[in-house]
DNA sequence: TAATAATATTATTATACAATTATATACCAA
DNA sequence: TTGGTATATAATTGTATAATAATATTATTA
């Protein structure tokens, strides 16, 4: 689960108006065109990060595509995303160099960095 | 609450590992400096853009400061995006125009958009 | 098959963002 | 009160992103 790619693609306005419209009912390109009164590229062009960040689909209805929510990935996001905080860090993939670097801090503050008392 | 505010802080690499090392413990700058083994002036400014979206607080001790993170926002945005997506879209401030417009739609959906035969 | 509709893609431009370097501020200790 | 430590801010540069305008692709229909 990409949490940055995923939590990007939240975190902008459009996005969250075609997220929210989507949540409402599926719809066509055009029907977000006209509901949102932008621009039909404006609007292809976030579904397509959308779409890349899993939380939309698509499906092909003759010349239309027809757009929805993928309401699984936003609460599997969230609640994964909760359990990665709470996850101990020595079992945590991609965070082995701070695990170790956190444990040479424990053992000796003074090395490492803030000088004056190590203790907080 | 702004969602978009804070998906886009959470929506970076160096900012995610600065959060998951604060649901470690609280830690000061220069802690992270060494643990993260990046530049001060870096951690400094990503801790203020997650400042900005109260995801972390910040006290004094003397020189130094400690961060730390906001579990509580976290779960709220999470809670209450998720409630966000369920509210119905008449009741919700900020898309009275779209409902406006998606209920022409339900009405009279050739004159909007998609000119051809207007039902899925 | 020509014309149109729906969507996607590309090119371009302007703005936002991240990282680095340099500098400033505040606190502490000798 | 001088020097060093911790943090913040500013300036700069390079990259990413968003919007628009223009074009391409695919399906539909006349």
């Amino acid at each position: 689960m990409n949490y940055e790619m995923i939590f990007k693609a939240l975190g902008e306005y459009t996005r969250i108006k075609i997220i929210k419209l989507l949540a409402y009912k599926a719809m066509y390109v055009c029907e977000l065109e006209s509901v949102l009164n932008m621009s039909q590229p404006r609007i292809s062009q976030h579904l397509k990060i959308l779409k890349h960040a899993n939380l939309v689909r698509d499906e092909k209805e003759g010349q239309r595509s027809v757009y929805s929510l993928n309401k699984e990935l936003i609460h599997d996001v969230f609640s994964q995303f909760t359990g990665f905080l709470d996850m101990p860090l020595e079992s945590l993939s991609g965070f082995e160099q701070e695990y170790e670097r956190i444990q040479r801090l424990n053992n000796d503050p003074e090395v490492i960095c803030c000088k004056n008392s190590g203790d907080k």
